[in-house]
DNA sequence: CATTAAATTGAGACATAGTCGCATTAAAAG
DNA sequence: CTTTTAATGCGACTATGTCTCAATTTAATG
Protein backbone atom coordinates (compact mmCIF):
# COMPACT_ATOMS: atom_id res chain seq x y z
CA UNK A 1 0.00 0.00 0.00
CA UNK A 2 2.86 2.15 0.46
CA UNK A 3 4.16 1.54 -2.96
CA UNK A 4 0.40 2.43 -4.17
CA UNK A 5 0.69 5.84 -2.13
CA UNK A 6 3.88 6.62 -3.88
CA UNK A 7 2.49 5.71 -7.62
CA UNK A 8 -0.71 7.53 -6.76
CA UNK A 9 2.07 10.71 -5.62
CA UNK A 10 4.13 10.71 -8.48
CA UNK A 11 1.08 10.38 -11.19
CA UNK A 12 -0.61 13.65 -9.50
CA UNK A 13 2.92 15.23 -10.11
CA UNK A 14 3.02 13.87 -13.77
CA UNK A 15 6.02 11.90 -13.11
CA UNK A 16 7.10 8.23 -13.87
CA UNK A 17 7.35 5.36 -11.80
CA UNK A 18 10.50 3.90 -12.59
CA UNK A 19 12.28 0.29 -11.87
CA UNK A 20 14.79 1.95 -9.91
CA UNK A 21 12.28 4.46 -7.76
CA UNK A 22 10.98 1.06 -6.52
CA UNK A 23 13.62 -0.20 -5.62
CA UNK A 24 14.63 2.44 -3.19
CA UNK A 25 11.22 2.69 -2.08
CA UNK A 26 11.40 -1.36 -1.19
CA UNK A 27 15.02 -0.97 0.40
CA UNK A 28 13.60 1.51 2.88
CA UNK A 29 10.44 0.03 3.57
CA UNK A 30 12.43 -3.31 4.29
CA UNK A 31 14.79 -1.95 6.78
CA UNK A 32 14.07 -0.60 10.12
CA UNK A 33 15.52 2.66 12.18
CA UNK A 34 16.64 5.51 10.70
CA UNK A 35 18.91 6.18 7.41
CA UNK A 36 20.71 8.72 5.69
CA UNK A 37 20.77 9.11 1.39
CA UNK A 38 24.81 8.02 1.72
CA UNK A 39 24.20 4.92 4.03
CA UNK A 40 21.10 3.85 1.76
CA UNK A 41 23.62 4.04 -1.44
CA UNK A 42 25.91 2.17 -0.08
CA UNK A 43 23.31 -0.69 1.10
CA UNK A 44 21.84 -1.38 -2.53
CA UNK A 45 25.26 -1.32 -3.92
CA UNK A 46 26.32 -3.87 -1.64
CA UNK A 47 23.18 -5.72 -2.24
CA UNK A 48 23.69 -5.42 -6.12
CA UNK A 49 21.93 -3.07 -7.12
CA UNK A 50 22.59 -0.78 -10.29
CA UNK A 51 21.46 2.26 -8.77
CA UNK A 52 23.23 6.02 -8.70
CA UNK A 53 24.15 7.80 -6.03
CA UNK A 54 22.11 10.82 -7.33
CA UNK A 55 18.94 8.55 -8.45
CA UNK A 56 19.53 8.03 -4.39
CA UNK A 57 19.38 11.78 -3.62
CA UNK A 58 16.74 12.56 -6.16
CA UNK A 59 14.39 10.19 -4.93
CA UNK A 60 14.38 11.19 -1.45
CA UNK A 61 12.47 14.37 -1.92
CA UNK A 62 9.85 12.58 -3.77
CA UNK A 63 9.01 10.12 -0.73
CA UNK A 64 9.48 12.98 1.64
CA UNK A 65 6.48 15.07 -0.28
CA UNK A 66 4.17 12.17 -0.09
CA UNK A 67 4.95 11.40 3.30
CA UNK A 68 6.58 8.02 2.86
CA UNK A 69 9.30 9.52 5.06
CA UNK A 70 10.41 11.83 7.37
CA UNK A 71 13.05 14.03 7.88
CA UNK A 72 14.26 12.77 11.67
CA UNK A 73 16.94 15.59 11.75
CA UNK A 74 19.35 17.93 9.46
CA UNK A 75 21.69 20.36 10.02
CA UNK A 76 22.97 22.29 6.77
CA UNK A 77 22.85 19.69 4.04
CA UNK A 78 23.00 16.47 5.93
CA UNK A 79 19.88 14.86 6.86
CA UNK A 80 18.25 11.58 8.30
CA UNK A 81 15.06 10.13 7.74
CA UNK A 82 13.08 7.22 8.89
CA UNK A 83 10.27 5.54 6.83
CA UNK A 84 6.58 6.51 7.95
CA UNK A 85 4.66 3.44 7.78
CA UNK A 86 1.61 4.82 9.49
CA UNK A 87 3.77 5.49 13.24
CA UNK A 88 2.68 8.54 14.63
CA UNK A 89 5.01 11.24 15.54
CA UNK A 90 7.79 10.49 18.10
CA UNK A 91 10.82 11.61 19.63
CA UNK A 92 14.48 9.43 20.16
CA UNK A 93 16.47 8.68 22.94
CA UNK A 94 20.01 7.85 21.60
CA UNK A 95 22.25 6.04 23.77
CA UNK A 96 25.78 7.55 23.42
CA UNK A 97 27.68 4.19 23.71
CA UNK A 98 26.08 1.57 21.71
CA UNK A 99 23.92 3.77 19.19
CA UNK A 100 20.81 2.16 20.62
CA UNK A 101 17.42 4.88 19.68
CA UNK A 102 15.17 4.65 21.94
CA UNK A 103 11.23 5.91 20.12
CA UNK A 104 9.20 7.41 22.61
CA UNK A 105 5.54 9.86 22.53
CA UNK A 106 4.33 11.44 24.96
CA UNK A 107 0.83 13.73 25.03
CA UNK A 108 2.06 15.91 27.69
CA UNK A 109 5.35 16.77 26.07
CA UNK A 110 3.61 18.01 23.11
CA UNK A 111 0.53 19.86 24.86
CA UNK A 112 3.33 21.64 26.53
CA UNK A 113 5.26 22.39 23.66
CA UNK A 114 2.54 23.79 22.06
CA UNK A 115 1.93 26.40 25.12
CA UNK A 116 5.74 26.98 25.03
CA UNK A 117 5.16 28.34 21.55
CA UNK A 118 2.06 30.49 21.95
CA UNK A 119 3.98 32.41 24.81
CA UNK A 120 6.60 32.74 22.01
CA UNK A 121 3.83 33.81 19.21
CA UNK A 122 5.71 31.05 17.36
CA UNK A 123 3.52 28.65 15.03
CA UNK A 124 5.38 25.39 15.64
CA UNK A 125 5.39 23.17 12.77
CA UNK A 126 7.30 20.44 13.78
CA UNK A 127 9.91 19.67 15.82
CA UNK A 128 12.65 17.45 16.88
CA UNK A 129 13.59 16.43 20.55
CA UNK A 130 16.78 14.12 21.03
CA UNK A 131 17.86 13.26 24.34
CA UNK A 132 21.21 11.92 24.39
CA UNK A 133 22.76 9.65 26.93
CA UNK A 134 23.52 6.06 27.79
CA UNK A 135 20.67 3.19 27.81
CA UNK A 136 19.78 1.14 30.50
CA UNK A 137 21.89 -1.62 30.07
CA UNK A 138 24.94 0.68 28.88
CA UNK A 139 24.69 2.93 31.98
CA UNK A 140 25.42 0.45 34.49
CA UNK B 1 37.45 36.34 31.65
CA UNK B 2 37.08 33.62 29.18
CA UNK B 3 40.65 34.30 27.48
CA UNK B 4 41.76 33.75 31.43
CA UNK B 5 39.74 30.56 31.41
CA UNK B 6 40.71 29.60 28.29
CA UNK B 7 44.51 30.24 28.98
CA UNK B 8 44.13 28.10 32.30
CA UNK B 9 43.02 25.06 30.13
CA UNK B 10 45.73 25.06 27.99
CA UNK B 11 48.06 24.91 30.62
CA UNK B 12 46.83 22.46 32.61
CA UNK B 13 46.85 20.33 29.17
CA UNK B 14 50.64 21.79 28.45
CA UNK B 15 49.53 23.15 25.55
CA UNK B 16 50.55 26.49 24.53
CA UNK B 17 48.46 29.71 23.68
CA UNK B 18 48.98 30.67 20.66
CA UNK B 19 48.21 34.32 18.77
CA UNK B 20 46.13 32.05 16.30
CA UNK B 21 43.85 30.11 19.20
CA UNK B 22 43.40 33.49 20.60
CA UNK B 23 42.04 34.96 17.52
CA UNK B 24 39.84 32.19 17.07
CA UNK B 25 38.07 32.67 20.36
CA UNK B 26 38.24 36.15 20.19
CA UNK B 27 35.77 35.81 16.85
CA UNK B 28 33.29 33.47 18.61
CA UNK B 29 32.98 35.64 21.79
CA UNK B 30 32.54 38.85 19.67
CA UNK B 31 29.59 37.15 17.36
CA UNK B 32 26.06 36.44 18.47
CA UNK B 33 24.40 32.88 17.59
CA UNK B 34 25.20 30.43 16.60
CA UNK B 35 28.41 29.08 14.31
CA UNK B 36 29.47 26.33 12.87
CA UNK B 37 33.29 25.67 12.19
CA UNK B 38 33.29 26.67 8.13
CA UNK B 39 31.13 29.32 8.62
CA UNK B 40 33.58 30.95 11.40
CA UNK B 41 36.75 30.34 8.72
CA UNK B 42 35.53 32.22 6.09
CA UNK B 43 34.24 35.03 8.53
CA UNK B 44 37.87 35.26 9.48
CA UNK B 45 39.53 35.09 6.21
CA UNK B 46 36.94 37.49 4.80
CA UNK B 47 38.32 40.13 7.84
CA UNK B 48 41.44 39.25 6.91
CA UNK B 49 42.95 37.02 9.41
CA UNK B 50 45.51 34.21 8.00
CA UNK B 51 44.29 31.72 9.48
CA UNK B 52 43.98 28.23 8.21
CA UNK B 53 40.92 25.85 8.19
CA UNK B 54 42.62 23.18 9.60
CA UNK B 55 43.55 25.43 12.75
CA UNK B 56 39.88 26.63 13.23
CA UNK B 57 38.76 22.68 13.20
CA UNK B 58 41.68 22.07 15.74
CA UNK B 59 40.83 24.62 18.03
CA UNK B 60 37.58 23.88 18.66
CA UNK B 61 37.21 20.82 20.16
CA UNK B 62 39.85 22.43 23.11
CA UNK B 63 37.13 25.85 23.68
CA UNK B 64 34.25 22.68 24.09
CA UNK B 65 36.45 20.84 26.46
CA UNK B 66 36.69 23.89 28.34
CA UNK B 67 33.34 24.66 28.43
CA UNK B 68 33.24 27.97 26.87
CA UNK B 69 31.09 26.89 23.83
CA UNK B 70 28.81 24.08 23.39
CA UNK B 71 27.68 21.74 20.62
CA UNK B 72 24.18 22.83 19.64
CA UNK B 73 23.33 20.14 17.42
CA UNK B 74 25.28 17.60 15.77
CA UNK B 75 24.49 15.26 12.81
CA UNK B 76 27.47 12.25 11.30
CA UNK B 77 30.40 15.04 11.29
CA UNK B 78 28.61 18.32 10.99
CA UNK B 79 27.91 20.20 14.16
CA UNK B 80 26.72 23.73 14.66
CA UNK B 81 28.26 25.71 18.20
CA UNK B 82 27.38 28.30 20.19
CA UNK B 83 29.13 30.29 23.06
CA UNK B 84 28.67 29.68 26.51
CA UNK B 85 29.30 32.73 28.20
CA UNK B 86 27.17 32.29 31.26
CA UNK B 87 24.11 30.91 29.51
CA UNK B 88 22.40 28.15 31.21
CA UNK B 89 20.80 25.75 29.25
CA UNK B 90 17.87 26.64 27.00
CA UNK B 91 16.34 25.28 23.31
CA UNK B 92 15.50 27.12 20.32
CA UNK B 93 12.80 27.51 18.18
CA UNK B 94 13.71 28.36 14.45
CA UNK B 95 11.86 30.10 12.04
CA UNK B 96 11.50 28.66 8.74
CA UNK B 97 11.06 31.12 6.84
CA UNK B 98 13.03 34.38 8.25
CA UNK B 99 15.64 32.01 10.04
CA UNK B 100 15.33 33.67 13.82
CA UNK B 101 16.06 31.63 16.37
CA UNK B 102 14.44 31.95 19.69
CA UNK B 103 15.89 30.74 22.62
CA UNK B 104 13.56 29.37 25.65
CA UNK B 105 14.01 27.78 28.55
CA UNK B 106 11.10 26.03 30.29
CA UNK B 107 11.71 24.36 34.06
CA UNK B 108 8.95 21.58 33.57
CA UNK B 109 9.93 20.49 30.05
CA UNK B 110 12.96 19.40 31.69
CA UNK B 111 11.10 17.77 34.60
CA UNK B 112 9.12 16.16 31.73
CA UNK B 113 12.22 14.97 30.02
CA UNK B 114 13.49 13.44 33.39
CA UNK B 115 10.37 11.62 34.00
CA UNK B 116 10.47 10.55 30.68
CA UNK B 117 14.20 9.26 30.86
CA UNK B 118 13.12 7.41 33.59
CA UNK B 119 9.90 5.31 32.16
CA UNK B 120 12.78 3.75 29.93
CA UNK B 121 15.79 3.57 32.00
CA UNK B 122 17.86 5.94 29.95
CA UNK B 123 20.21 7.71 31.31
CA UNK B 124 19.41 11.77 30.18
CA UNK B 125 23.12 13.49 29.70
CA UNK B 126 22.14 16.04 27.56
CA UNK B 127 19.28 17.20 24.73
CA UNK B 128 18.24 18.90 22.21
CA UNK B 129 15.11 20.78 21.23
CA UNK B 130 14.54 22.39 17.96
CA UNK B 131 11.21 23.68 17.24
CA UNK B 132 10.61 24.40 13.80
CA UNK B 133 7.84 26.23 12.41
CA UNK B 134 7.35 30.46 12.21
CA UNK B 135 7.98 33.66 13.99
CA UNK B 136 5.32 36.25 14.81
CA UNK B 137 5.83 38.03 12.13
CA UNK B 138 6.15 35.67 9.38
CA UNK B 139 2.90 33.72 10.14
CA UNK B 140 1.21 36.56 9.42
C1' DC C 1 2.53 -3.24 -30.89
C1' DA C 2 5.26 0.64 -32.71
C1' DT C 3 6.14 5.46 -32.21
C1' DT C 4 7.24 9.32 -29.80
C1' DA C 5 7.61 12.97 -26.35
C1' DA C 6 8.86 13.65 -21.90
C1' DA C 7 10.95 12.29 -17.76
C1' DT C 8 14.74 9.60 -15.66
C1' DT C 9 18.95 7.61 -15.53
C1' DG C 10 24.22 7.01 -14.69
C1' DA C 11 28.56 8.92 -15.27
C1' DG C 12 31.47 11.91 -13.93
C1' DA C 13 32.72 16.87 -13.06
C1' DC C 14 32.21 19.95 -9.53
C1' DA C 15 31.43 21.92 -4.80
C1' DT C 16 31.72 21.85 0.06
C1' DA C 17 33.04 19.99 4.59
C1' DG C 18 36.20 17.81 7.38
C1' DT C 19 40.74 15.18 8.34
C1' DC C 20 45.51 14.15 8.12
C1' DG C 21 50.76 14.10 7.52
C1' DC C 22 54.59 16.74 7.25
C1' DA C 23 57.94 20.42 6.99
C1' DT C 24 58.18 24.94 9.05
C1' DT C 25 57.28 28.22 12.71
C1' DA C 26 56.27 29.86 17.28
C1' DA C 27 55.80 29.39 22.35
C1' DA C 28 57.79 28.93 26.70
C1' DA C 29 61.08 26.74 29.64
C1' DG C 30 65.82 26.61 30.99
C1' DC D 1 69.39 32.93 23.51
C1' DT D 2 68.90 28.12 22.92
C1' DT D 3 66.32 24.21 23.09
C1' DT D 4 62.28 21.53 23.30
C1' DT D 5 57.85 20.81 22.12
C1' DA D 6 53.52 22.06 20.36
C1' DA D 7 51.05 24.49 16.68
C1' DT D 8 50.76 26.09 12.20
C1' DG D 9 49.71 26.17 7.07
C1' DC D 10 49.74 23.70 3.10
C1' DG D 11 47.98 20.58 0.32
C1' DA D 12 46.49 15.84 -0.41
C1' DC D 13 42.80 13.08 0.68
C1' DT D 14 38.02 11.35 2.03
C1' DA D 15 33.18 11.88 2.31
C1' DT D 16 28.96 13.93 1.05
C1' DG D 17 25.92 16.31 -1.88
C1' DT D 18 24.71 18.70 -6.47
C1' DC D 19 24.62 19.36 -11.31
C1' DT D 20 24.87 18.71 -16.46
C1' DC D 21 24.35 16.04 -20.34
C1' DA D 22 23.93 12.21 -23.44
C1' DA D 23 21.65 7.82 -23.37
C1' DT D 24 17.69 5.27 -21.75
C1' DT D 25 13.14 4.22 -20.06
C1' DT D 26 8.38 5.21 -19.35
C1' DA D 27 3.79 5.70 -20.65
C1' DA D 28 0.73 7.95 -23.74
C1' DT D 29 -0.79 7.77 -28.39
C1' DG D 30 -1.59 6.14 -33.00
Amino acid sequence: MERQKFKEYVATKGLKLTKKRDDILDEILTTEGHFDPEELFIRMKTKGSKVSRASVYRTIPLLLECGLIEEVERIDKHAHYEKVLGKQHHDHMICMKCGKVIEFFSPTLEMLQSELCQKESFTGIRHNLEILGYCGRCSK
